[in-house]
DNA sequence: CTGTAACCGAGACGGTACGTCCTGTCTTCTA
DNA sequence: TAGAAGACAGGACGTACCGTCTCGGTTACAG
């Protein structure tokens, strides 16, 4: 989370206890007042800590918020279901876990608008957030083409693109749900999210130049 | 924007330039400092226009953001660009388009994290941004519809729902893809996203129970 | 109070039951909030008068408590008791009546020590004040000296010089014991100082260079 | 001035210097713009200290400007010139000098009126102020009486009482003059007042029911 | 077993912004 | 044309946090 950079340096070490209550408090901070109400003064009487020892460990609000709220996808983990289907809805149905949580939405949408103007907070945010989900995808990708449900891929550029791309339309599919229009991603939702997604993929790649066929849905 | 009851009340009326000015101020101030560091007392100084002015016609800064957001949503409109296909691909694009603007970046998804814990202001956003957005994807259908592309709803419920999920999927794709990933959603990828949204919607309705076909990519 | 230039001017005439309103609310506010809590906005709610009408008779706060506290000084009259002693114990008995009221005490004191900075309005308040005391003095020496309780004055211009000193001396112990030491200037105290003070006059005509004789008290 | 209780508290102790700078950048400020637009800002600025500091230790501009003004009465010696009748001139000489001076005369009035609708700010001054100056008084009569100028007093309360009035006489007339009739309480006008004050005192014990002698003055 | 270096709590510090209130001016409608 | 109503620019208010600093005290490793 920070420097440790040397071996053990001299003095009294920082207290490990600290980081833990501190980030502790700062979820329960988020959860009972948001973002923008949250601040730095009251986490610290939460974790029972002066504000200086905060201070000292993190460069200020956002930076504190990404550590507490990245500790929320730790328990993110890719079940094998079977069939690429089921893999799907199941890591979607986890996200969506992981987002009905108040101290995610609050936290995670807040940096992410902070994050536009500043480059170290979408990197901190990128590594210690973002990158972990999309190893999910590259997992269930690597599983699927085992099961031979889906073809190696040719192109690695393209492979990689392909990643990204399904990932914003997750993430992005969820978050939008979640926040925007305030309805929980429940698995009647996601079931129904996950067809038009396996249906896009395996159909998208048939043929790049013909008209998709009439179709009687939606 | 406010209230306009009656016919002429008493006293002098209230400047409609200064509305004009505080908006364009506040979209100015997003655009130098992001959400955050945006102050009221500065939009107002920009502005030309006293504070109080500025609290006599918004309640916060967030009103007052959504107010100058929800105005960069006014020129957005469905082109007819004769196919299904095409028509996703424009609206797509246009939805981005906004979105590359620094201004919408930082105000809107700072609002919409904000709107979290306020039920107000999330009805604000809903009514002056949101469904302004979710129109065209019933105009879309209905064209569609008519050019026979789609077939027509049989349930109205089940159809609603589906505007949801296709709402949420675009502009939550669109989104990450611009706030999360960081990079623009430009004609390329809004032509890959296009293909995968189409293939999953006209696939997606075919059969509800049995496994979709393995396919070659991605 | 105000200017009244010409005749009689073109257009509706000014209400004059607006003047006798303002300045009991004004009075009524004094006693209520005090000089400093005391705003414009407000008494021209009480008045039931538009702020404009205020500001258009009175050129701010000061000038308009001036003219409120001055009114309480009209009913000062000196009452003819028989002699000196008991002339000097009346008025000063009435002015203190009329230091005793709280809209007296929160006014008067608070435009004097405003008008330690601004000429006009210490000119002001001589004229519509101080100077309507002064003749009390006057007239008390004129009406002791018809009595041969005092020597008709030699030198005019010192004369006026002992008018000032005792009106300083009498209006300045009943302000300061009234708010200074905050206690009344009641019968019993008004006595003792009209004692001393009556010997003071008396006595210090006597002889300029010689010590005064030993005596019992204080 | 503020609490000094226990020993020496845990965290950084308030800045001595801070004190010394806000209470000259006060009378500095009262100097040059008078009590009313006299702000709590501006005399943080001028201290270069943060308006926070300055509120961390006084409540609010009136006990601010007490402390301010009192500091000028910690020059108030009484003289030891020999005679009652130079003692008192002596220090209505040095009341009057310090009256003289314009931060003295915006700011102890104007705090005095406050005082008329605030218990506490009335006790501060009492405490801070008044109470130093009657020492004087005190001091004065005790000397006088070792000297055999004044009889010991026999009813120690009726000696108070006298105190009390002769306090509100001389500092009373002093601030009536210099404030109210605007003149300077120069030497001759402190000649005559002493003279007055001075046979009331020995006069007036003489006889409580005889009529006093007829005079030639004034 | 003793420095000593880095930690810790507490809280004062210089700042910035807040949202409210009041001032004195103006603009509109009504009488 | 006066008056009521009320919006306006401006500025001070007193409060809340920010991020920094200065204290007295406490660990725990190094000599």
């Amino acid at each position: 989370m920070q420097s440790r950079t040397p071996a053990s340096r001299a003095g009294r070490p920082r207290s490990a206890a600290a980081d833990t209550a501190i980030l502790a408090a700062t979820r329960e901070a988020l959860v009972e007042l948001g973002w923008s109400k949250l601040t730095l003064g009251d986490v610290a009487t939460r974790a029972g800590v002066a504000k200086t020892t905060l201070y000292r460990r993190w460069a200020g609000k956002n930076e504190l918020v990404v550590d507490a709220v990245a500790e929320l996808f730790d328990e993110l983990r890719l079940p094998d279901c079977g069939t690429l289907a089921a893999d799907i809805e199941g890591v979607v149905l986890q996200y969506a876990a992981i987002l009905a949580r108040p101290e995610a939405k609050s936290g995670l949408m807040s940096v992410v608008a902070e994050s536009i103007r500043d480059e170290a907070l979408r990197e901190r945010i990128r590594a210690s957030i973002v990158e972990r989900q999309k190893r999910l995808v590259l997992e269930g990708r690597a599983r699927a083409q085992q099961r031979g449900e889906l073809p190696p891929e040719s192109d690695p550029e393209e492979a990689a693109r392909t990643v990204d791309l399904i990932f914003d339309v997750v993430a992005g599919a969820v978050v939008h749900r979640t926040l925007v229009s305030a309805e929980p991603a429940d698995e009647e939702w996601v079931r129904s999210f996950a067809r038009i997604l396996l249906f896009g993929l395996t159909g998208a790649g048939e043929d790049h130049d013909a008209a998709p066929p009439p179709a009687e849905g939606p």
